[in-house]
DNA sequence: GAATCTCTTGTTTTT
DNA sequence: CAAGAGATTC
């Protein structure tokens, strides 16, 4: 192949890139900018010009699909398949690590990837334990601070008591936790990436191995790296010798910084350079930043409206996104009465969109938080449009899914304490709370794991003769479902088989012949075809792990660890999104979160309301860091528009089974009038009155008590919630409601809801 | 010990 | 509206 496939689709900036000879590159890429183009002809390039072999280059991601992309479009550039290029996501690579030198880095060998709920279990019963009032300190704030101490890198040990008076507690929970997770065999997802980490600093020999194995590394969205993630990466690349052969290539935009409450900073930005530079025993260049400001993606109205927006943060690094594009059309935005009214706005575009000869997957529906995809599904099955809902609630974060995954984990690991608590009486089967409490109790008393200390507890006779039996049934079950090494002449799909079979799970969830009994069903079958899939794909990244761990003495057989634990630990760090219907032509909806990173023909980013987005958790930060970090999510969301642009919001909307009053996003002020369309719908027969209690930001007009005119705006005064009011000009009657918004006023609400 | 009821309470985003 | 906790009844 010659070079200029690789240089030729380049402009001059991205060329620069691709081409850089700086030991440390920081490419500053805006949206659109063909950022995942200029790590994958830069990977390309490396291979193919400066004839570095595949397995020595190390590119992370943070999502599964951005690395499954990359992976895809290397492959198909360079016209050759890479299995052994270590491609992944930070927790996938860090997970891949600690599984191959699980004994240098202190772990039980089949070691489990535990999730936040699980967490938030653990955390719990240990507070139960030492007597913490779940009340005056919720399981979830002990679960934040302990996340958000591990990804700063600080272990309970090195944080300083002193400053944790009155709240030792948490200090106590937190060395407790980590405890029981060290005892148990658990990670979670923080955790994965201390211990790859301290795997550097405390195993020298490994550290040195990976450091002359890889000479390069890409990191693509760095923006989002958090502190721990940043200290592998620089620990890695060399940082800590005189002198590196090391390479680091990293790519960003602080614009898009969107995972703050995750842990990640956009100072790893700045810091780069400096940071990056230790081994500058320069022949040649250190480094060098390159910016990226071409857009290629979306229209110059679109482009300028999200530069607006995003020009109300402060502390930015500088960037101006241009386009050689023309204007296009404006951006429409649709004020909705409610989330009913907005998903047929948005469905009725769909169907347009759709006669027009476009296509479906296509268009995208972005929001702010899951649960607003519900009303779009609805609109959109009414009207049999096709769509794919990413993300929200996935397979195996599935109340079925978990249970069975937990009877896989204890048959693979007796010692994961998480998954026992959870099935140990699901279905039920006469274990109640107070033998689970003397189990536990024991268990604290003895430093011993549950399952141990129940088989004791029998072998004792110190359990009622009814809860031994109970227990004696269960402990049984588990040992005939065992996943152990003995185990290997079943496949993996056998063994899961068998377990489902065995667990009664099915009849336990299928019990009532409820739909969403019907579905739990089914879904566990589906378990059964995922087990399948895995075992046939297996997982790219260890053929790259056994390849470069040949060379590296009496190692070897480590990397193959229990099949059934690595199904396991694809369960935990995937999650699951569907993989059958990819390429299905559908519309795409989706949380402005996951939408990063991709691009549409066609956007709809729906409630733009204040409070919801911005979220309301973000307007009361005063400081304004949150709410910046939510203009960012609006950025990010403008810009994956290609040619056209639907902003929408409601003035009302069902929240917790009641409806909340909202005005529009202050996001939608900061977009230019120029560059934009206000619809209104008005042929539907629906009616909206709203008003405050101190008329704010309505005035009141005198009328006849019990008849309004169409769009005449009221005070609840002359209308009291139940009153019933006659529609001018439409026939139509309505009954008041009464409703709150955000800040507590009061307003009327009269809509199709309310016809009588 | 299990099932059912009532009550409260809490709601972003993801590996 | 939903899940979870706590109380009540079987």
């Amino acid at each position: 192949m010659d070079i200029s496939q690789i240089l030729d689709p380049l402009n001059k900036a991205q060329r620069r890139a691709v081409c850089s000879e700086a030991q440390n590159t920081l490419v500053l890429a805006g949206a659109g900018s063909g950022k995942t183009r200029v790590l994958v002809h830069r990977i390309a390039w490396l291979v193919q010009v400066e004839n570095v072999s595949p397995y020595s280059i190390m590119a992370v991601t943070f999502t599964n699909k951005a690395a499954g992309e990359m992976r895809f479009r290397i492959e198909s550039l360079l016209k050759t398949p890479l299995r052994n290029m270590w491609v992944g996501t930070f927790h996938g690579l860090a997970h891949r690590l600690l599984r191959a030198h699980w004994m240098d880095a202190g772990l039980l060998e089949n070691f489990q990837i535990i999730d936040s709920d699980d967490q938030r279990r653990l955390v719990k019963r240990i507070m139960k334990e030492i007597g913490i009032d779940e009340k005056q300190h919720p399981p979830r704030e002990v679960q934040w601070f302990i996340n958000d101490s591990k990804d700063n890198g600080l272990r309970a040990a090195q944080l300083n008591p002193r400053e944790f008076r009155g709240r030792e507690f948490m200090l106590d929970i937190y060395s407790r936790y980590e405890e029981l997770c060290q005892r148990t065999g658990l990670v979670d997802f923080a955790e994965l990436l201390l211990r790859a980490h301290e795997l550097w600093l405390k195993q020298a020999h490994v550290l040195k191995h990976y450091q002359q194995h890889f000479s390069h590394i890409l990191v693509d969205e760095f923006q989002d790296t958090n502190t721990i993630q940043y200290a592998w990466l620089k620990v890695l690349s060399g940082n800590n010798l005189p002198q590196t052969n090391m390479s680091s290539f990293v790519v960003g935009d602080d614009d898009q910084s969107i995972y703050g409450w995750r842990g990640a900073k956009i100072q790893h930005i700045r810091d780069f350079n400096s940071d990056f530079n230790a081994s500058a025993a320069a022949e040649k260049e250190v480094s060098t930043i390159i910016k990226l400001e071409q857009n290629y993606r979306s229209t110059g109205n679109i482009l300028q409206a999200a530069n607006a927006v995003i020009a109300n943060n402060s502390d930015r690094l500088g960037k101006e996104l241009w386009t050689a594009d023309s204007e296009g059309e404006r951006l429409q935005i649709y004020q909705a009465f409610n989330e009913i009214d907005e998903a047929a706005y948005v469905a009725g575009q769909i169907e347009k969109w759709i006669d027009n000869g476009g296509k479906r997957s296509d268009i995208a529906i972005l929001y702010r938080s899951n649960a607003q995809s519900q009303p779009h599904e609805y609109e959109l099955v009414k009207r049999g449009i096709p769509y794919r809902v990413y993300g929200g609630l996935r397979f195996y974060d599935r109340a079925e899914i978990k249970d069975a995954l937990a009877y896989i984990r204890l048959a693979t690991n007796r010692q994961d304490d998480a998954a026992f608590e959870r099935i140990v009486n699901t279905p039920t089967r006469g274990i109640g709370q107070r033998t689970l409490e003397i189990i536990r109790d024991t268990a604290k008393s003895n430093q011993d794991n549950l399952w141990q200390t129940a088989n004791t507890l029998i072998e004792n006779k110190q359990l009622s003769a009814r809860a031994a039996a109970a227990l004696q049934k269960f402990i049984d079950l588990i040992d005939e479902m065992d996943c152990t090494a003995e185990a290997a002449e079943f496949s993996l799909a056998e063994q899961v088989t068998h377990i489902i079979e065995t667990s009664l799970l099915k009849e336990y969830h299928g019990k009532d012949n409820s739909e969403r009994a019907q579905a739990k069903v089914e879904n566990l079958g589906e378990l059964i075809n995922a087990v399948k899939r895995f075992d046939d794909e297996g997982d790219p990244l260890l053929d790259a792990v056994k390849e470069s761990l040949e060379d590296m003495l009496d190692k070897s057989e480590e990397v193959l660890s229990n099949p059934m634990s690595e199904f396991l630990a694809h369960a935990a760090l995937e999650a699951g999104e569907g993989q059958a219907d990819e390429w299905e032509e559908c519309v795409q909806l989706m949380s402005l979160h996951s939408a990063k990173g991709l691009e549409f023909e066609l956007v709809f980013l729906s409630g733009l309301e204040q409070g919801l987005f911005p979220h309301k958790n973000a307007l009361q930060d005063y400081v304004g860091g949150k709410l910046e970090e939510e203009r960012r999510l609006c950025y990010v969301g403008i810009t994956r528009a290609r040619q056209q642009l639907h902003l929408t919001h409601a003035e009302s909307r069902t929240m917790y089974g009641r409806n909340e009053m909202a005005y529009a996003s202050q996001f939608l002020t900061e977009i230019p009038a120029e560059l934009v369309t206000q619809v209104r719908a008005v042929n539907n027969n629906m009616s909206s009155f709203h008003s405050s209690e101190n008329n704010k930001p309505f005035s009141t007009h005198d009328s006849n008590e019990g008849d309004i005119a169409l769009g005449q705006r009221v005070t609840h005064k002359k209308f009291g919630e139940g009153t019933v009011i006659d529609i001018e000009g439409s026939g139509a009657r309505a009954r008041v409601q009464v409703s709150f918004d955000y800040e507590g006023t009061r307003w009327l609400m009269l809509s199709v809801a309310n016809l009588i």
